[in-house]
DNA sequence: TCTTGACTCTCCTGTTAGGGGAGGTTGTAG
DNA sequence: CTACAACCTCCCCTAACAGGAGAGTCAAGA
């Protein structure tokens, strides 16, 4: 018979880690002295100790452990049990190349002396909705498209005001096509830019003076999106060429993090000129769709 | 102003997130109603969980997140935290590497059908220790060793009943050299097959009648050892073949986890011949002292 | 105006595998 | 006889929330 500090010499295994298993009953003393409480083990039991450690090297947990030695698992079931603990190690293992991935942008953002906060991309789902919708392009230069689309809120705003629309607040811009930079305005004549107000009622369609007939949709959910939040500072001086700029790093971030872009970016906004007159105070959410490419 | 849920559902954090978050001081709602302590968010604490979001995608813990985004550290602090996460994750990938050579090993015993609880491997630190210390070969075969080591062990027993040797109960045997299977009896006669018997005083030297004069020396400690734990099941039938089979598992399984082996294997008794004369209750640990390879 | 269902609040417990320590008892060596 | 090491039983702590109890709040429909 052993004291708990002999079989823990021999074991290596610390007195605390003892107590727990004997608590658990993972490991029962051979033999408790019923006046002084104190814990005897056996040399006997030495082989189980060592089966116990033995098993959580493999990353086993104790319940797990309490299953395999005293159920008389089948050799099926331990195998079983063996395939699926590797496969979930396997999934550790792409989550921790995950992390470094994401670790090592960022790093390689530093060294590009790219400020940090800037990109702070993450992975979220998108909700379907119901959109009025209207196109500001294909326009010369992205300045004119803008132009217009500014012409087109501020009729929406009166028709808001009129209570023609019930909106839900959201309004988004997405840029069909593959937006990156270099941008050149030779290109942006291909591009449509789609403007989106969502709306709360099952209308078809809504007819405004100046625009004409606008059609509504649904625009649909999205699984997985990467998504980057800009900062007011940002947004100060509105031009396209800083969303141009969050799209393709959010498409940097994507393909270096093994996501496949779609050829479409949506920027969202939180508070935008529907509910501000000045732009230091937008809130807009660049969005970029992906599959997973893993 | 937006309500917990909205919040949620925009940055698609739990509200039970946000709660612990306000808890932790991480991100604080921008206002509370006094009179019924409803949390309201601001669109703007939009970007700041977008960062927390962010950073604890790369395994960043919250108390470091919340270092960075309110202790103002410089890029280097940044770049310093960053590498070190960065080691982190590469050694929970070793340790996961690790785990997953286990079960492998595992595996492949139970394809071949080698008997499960044959192989519970745990690696620890071997203490030292001064031991009596006397050869019990070369002899030409294992069998006459034994018979030799046997003989010994009475004489030994004897000393013991007499006084003459205050041991400490630990008995080793050491086979120097590499000890793999096949092992040929060719073989065994370079083979130095050493005695240890744990003593407890200083003492140099000891004479016993028919062996002549034992030395004494400290076995040194070893930092890293491969051990295993025999059944009583395979000390029913005490010969050596058993014993060169467990040391050749535990020099397979040493190498297929990245270490190298040391050529020599210690047997430990932890009830062995001093303790009882039935073999079956035997209780004896293979030692395999190894260099961590990686 | 009342009610119902959806939200929200605080507080408590549970998760893993033990570590750390307080406060008290036991065993052993000098 | 007296240290001092070893042992005991509570009890609290970890990280990042999840789940649930019990109670209060809000908006819309009857």
């Amino acid at each position: 018979m052993l004291k708990i500090g002999e079989f823990s010499r021999l074991s290596q295994v610390t007195v605390k880690t003892l107590h727990h298993y004997d608590e658990l009953g993972l490991l029962k003393p051979a033999h408790i002295d019923p006046i002084t409480n104190y814990r005897f083990y056996d040399v006997e039991q030495l082989p189980r100790i060592h089966r116990i450690m033995a098993l959580k090297e493999m990353g086993l947990s104790l319940e797990q452990i309490g299953l395999m030695l005293d159920q008389e698992l089948s050799t099926e079931q331990i195998r079983g049990m063996l395939h699926f603990k590797q496969a979930e190690i396997h999934q550790e293992m792409r989550e921790a190349q995950r992390q470094l991935a994401m670790i090592e942008f960022r790093l390689r953002m530093i060294e590009a002396e790219i400020n940090f906060p800037e990109l702070d991309v993450v992975i979220k789902k998108l909700e379907a909705m119901r959109f009025l919708s209207f196109f500001a392009a294909p326009h010369a230069t992205m300045e004119k498209a803008l132009t217009y689309r500014s012409m087109v809120v501020t009729t929406l705003q009166q028709a808001i005001a009129d209570g023609v629309i019930q909106h839900t607040g959201v309004v988004i811009d997405i840029f069909h096509g593959e937006t990156i930079l270099p941008f050149t305005s030779s290109e942006v004549k291909d591009r449509q830019h789609e403007v989106l107000l969502g709306v709360k009622n099952a209308q078809e369609a809504i007819k405004l003076k100046g625009i004409g007939q606008l059609t509504i949709r649904e625009e649909p959910a999205v699984e997985t999106a990467a998504t980057l939040m800009l900062e007011t500072s940002d947004l100060m001086d509105v031009n396209l060429a800083g969303y141009v700029e969050k799209a393709t790093l959010l498409r940097r971030w994507a393909i270096a993090h093994g996501y496949k872009p779609h050829d479409l970016v949506r920027f969202l906004s939180h508070r935008g000129i529907l509910d501000s007159p000045n732009p230091a105070e937008y809130v807009i959410e660049a969005q970029l769709p992906v599959d997973a490419g893993n």
